[in-house]
DNA sequence: CGGTATAGTGACCATGCGCCCACTATAAAT
DNA sequence: ATTTATAGTGGGCGCATGGTCACTATACCG
């Protein structure tokens, strides 16, 4: 093995580890050994970039946090096509199938972590309110196109609709849903609301 | 200290310390030190009484999860008086500002609890639904009074709300939300839905 | 070419965790 | 009164964690 030359950046390298563990392994299993092994390194380099592991996750929640998921975002800026029950339960699929989830539970659970982070965040950390935000865009431009009821305020359903789509993936405590099954709550929960 | 004689149901004793610590420190504050320090037993007593301490947290969930919080419970049976959005919000506050998240966070984060308690309950720790159970069962009773729009959907509206609500409790990344906090969230929320 | 800075290594450490188990103290049974 | 069963004690074990540090390998610079 080579020493002294990056291969890659090595702070994008432990990101995507970090990625790839929250994702298949969830949130408990994103230990500093974790990260370092899955990224291919020692553990002395995580050490090298970052103070300790809680600033390395502090970092990495930063860097995840503004660009959420691409393809969610994209889907429903192209508003106007398929249903508007159907498009938000792909988007929410797509969101709290990525890390969203696993970073909001890891920020429940690291106490030093959640301190760090509201330093830079008073308010708190903005994954799930800028899903929120994305959501509330979305159902604002159904409106404009008249697909949405007059009466539906996107102001206060985008919060609910991530409420609901959090509690049904961020519980983790059974078999994570499939996007039908988001589909069909969606659909049974908005449908008589927005339509 | 006298030994062998049973200081009140050791158990209990246990389960109550448990819930001291959840509120008091949080999820994560929640070892088995902690528990039999707060219990002010030896930690010997937790493994007389439970296989491990995942047991242990299992039988305490099961415990907590019917008995979720009275007097939520109570104030959403007298359905009738104060404000539909006001009454929710009294409730949600009561339910969430209990051991509830806590517990989801716990289950969240405990690979282990989590796959024992799905050998009891195969769809998901109920303490989530359960509330959602009961938000639903509030919300028949005010359309029964004729206090609800008649579009309104308890059995939809329901999950929406705790969703909502466990996003506010839930996320712990800033101050726990006051009742007021609450009470104008669920106002903004569905105030235009429901009325 | 030597010097210096920097990225990377991995054995090692202290800490806290869940857990074990030899032991003690009380209550109940004979 | 002796035995047996049971509740409670706490020192200590094995393990995984986050973190340190002396060391090595490479790149860059004069």
């Amino acid at each position: 093995m080579p020493t002294g030359v990056p291969m890659g950046d090595a702070r994008e390298r432990l990101f995507d580890a970090a990625d790839r563990i929250l994702l298949r392994d969830g949130p408990s299993a994103l230990t500093s050994r974790a990260v370092t092994d899955e990224a291919g390194v020692a553990k002395g380099v995580l050490h090298k970039h970052f103070a300790d592991f809680d600033g390395f996750l502090a970092a990495f929640v930063l860097d995840r946090a503004d660009r959420l998921d691409e393809r969610a975002a994209a889907l429903l800026r192209a508003a106007g096509s398929g249903t508007v029950a159907g498009n938000l339960a792909e988007a929410l699929t797509a969101v709290f199938g990525s890390v969203a989830v696993a970073v909001v539970a890891l920020v429940t659970f690291r106490d030093e972590l959640r301190a760090r982070l509201r330093e830079t965040w008073p308010a708190g950390v903005p994954v799930l309110t800028e899903i929120a935000v994305m959501i509330r865009d979305y159902l604002a431009a159904e409106r404009e196109l008249g697909r949405l009821a007059p009466g539906a305020d996107p102001e206060g359903l985008a919060p609910m609709l991530v409420g609901t789509a959090h509690l049904l993936f961020g519980d983790r405590t059974g078999a994570p849903p499939t996007e039908a099954a988001v589909r069909s709550a969606v659909d049974g929960v908005i449908g008589a609301v927005l339509v």
